[in-house]
DNA sequence: GCTGAAAGTAAGTTTCG
DNA sequence: CGAAACTTACTTTCAGC
């Protein structure tokens, strides 16, 4: 799809804010209601806007303790990768999960209260996984920054 | 705050999808209109919900590339890593920063499109910062779980 | 693809049980 | 906490450019 400037000044706009009204959007874009609603619609039918979530404070909830879970399986058979995939998929206190290059073949971001919440994990759900080979955890510290927004200028 | 079952359910409704309207989640829940409506202002108020924002399909923006950077710096000093963190934060491409523990101090979450903007982004951007030791780039080969729903069970 | 106006619908407030 | 009536505001459609 050609996405020109006002669709990615509208995507950025309702990145920071999903809850503006049309009218909100309208004025700043300079543009009428209606052209603005129908850029909106585009944009969600194309699939270019998944879908709207709201932003729940992480600390407020008691999920503020994050670890980056590094995991190597013990060997990559097309069948093991399935299984483990659709295994930690499931995971509540899994948040993400990356295959990524390098020493680890996934880094799982891990959302729990505190750090025997954590331990709990790694001893009743992780170790259950099959496949898995070496575990290795890297602690949050702090959030320097975490955007909802995804930078789109330039095509 | 003290949170009861229907708040937490409420919150996992609308981290699922902001978009309901509140006679929607009245239904799912199995109160009133009123009754869901001041549950939702008081998430907002407390700040427990911090915002609403639209998710973008980052493959249809061409934000498809993704590299978690580890960053050492050169000095810990008080000055340094406040340097450090207020320049990173103003990257777009940076999408998250996390002050970890570990053989490095920070992880990047950096969004591009392809090797070559993430080239550029080491070459220009990144380099240029101070106080850079250090950096290991790995590489995300594919997403295997991405959730906008941080899970709270049990409080 | 844009505008402006009109019709339809939902949000938000208030009052009462 | 829930129901109903009410006010306001936004969404959605349509004719016309």
């Amino acid at each position: 799809m050609e996405m020109d400037q006002t669709d990615k000044q509208l995507l950025h706009l309702l990145q920071s804010d999903a809850k503006q009204t049309t009218k909100e959007l309208a004025v700043q874009l300079g543009m009428s209601n209606t052209a603005v609603y129908e850029r909106v619609r585009k944009l969600e039918r194309e699939g270019i806007i998944k879908g709207y979530t709201a932003i729940v404070d992480r600390e407020k909830v008691n999920r503020s303790f994050v670890v980056f879970c590094n995991i190597r399986l013990t060997q990559h058979t097309r069948e093991n990768v399935r299984e483990f995939e659709e295994e930690v998929a499931g995971l509540t206190e899994v948040q993400e999960c990356y295959h990524v290059s390098g020493d680890y073949d996934y880094i799982l971001k891990v959302h729990v209260a505190n750090m025997e919440d954590y331990r709990n994990f790694m001893v009743t759900k992780l170790t259950d996984l099959k496949h898995i080979g070496n575990t290795h955890s890297i602690f949050m510290i702090g959030e320097v920054k975490h955007s909802t927004v995804i930078g789109i200028d330039r095509s």
